[in-house]
DNA sequence: TTTGTACTTTCCTGTGTAGTTAATTAACCG
DNA sequence: CGGTTAATTAACTACACAGGAAAGTACAAA
């Protein structure tokens, strides 16, 4: 398998459960401890511990360390990634999908928010 | 969990393996049956049945029934789900995901291909 | 009606993963 | 230092899943 390919894979698996898709929402209203995250969840904090550690193998979010916190932070590769892949579908999926095509495009010129 | 949140909790289980996303990306190249699926790969007729049945029940493809050959074909819908579940991460993913919002957009008002 | 073709289902094995509690590490604070 | 807080690791249970071999199903053709 390619590298693309491994890593498509473990952005789908991590994407596969309900707990780290809501994990990555709530990310996106801005960073968060780990103790944060499993709040609104009824799960003890080692499992969320462990979502934390598949969606970071899979580079969807980023850990870093600020004393005994450990600040989470989302991280938009895979999801690019994903954006890309989807894009041999585009015929499939219908020639508004085109306006994808030129998203994508924009992405390889560098052109960033 | 929400039927749409089960339904993509399918999607992306059914993504995350790498003999289906290849599977998926054949179908892009017309229809096939079980056994033409199976060709290109090192495994067993059975372990290709059981993959299919696993984008089946995700709705990723459709199988008809023609004598005793089960043909194989892409659907649209659950690829579409993916594309707007991303959408959440528009503004984290950058501003120019605004055109994958036309799209989206497009999608609704029934604007199809 | 027997034989062949195209799968699917069943049963089994090994491996991965989600969850638990309890123990451990790491850093801060009095 | 000792205690508290934040999070990870360890050890375990339960279950899902990828794979194979073998048996079963459904249709066609001789």
């Amino acid at each position: 398998m390619t590298v693309e390919a491994e890593s498509l894979t473990a952005t789908f698996t991590a994407l596969a459960d309900p707990t780290r898709r809501a994990i990555l929402a709530r990310l996106t209203r801005g960073e968060a401890t780990v103790g944060q995250l499993a709040e609104p969840f009824d799960v003890s904090l080692p499992a969320i511990s462990k979502h934390v550690k598949v969606l970071q193998k899979a580079g969807l979010i980023e850990q870093t360390r600020r004393a005994q916190w450990r600040s989470c932070r989302l991280r938009p590769e895979p999801l690019r990634d994903v954006v890309t892949w989807m894009e041999q579908y585009r015929d499939f999926l219908g020639d508004s999908l085109d306006r994808l095509d030129q998203y994508l495009a924009d992405l390889q010129k560098g052109d960033r928010p």
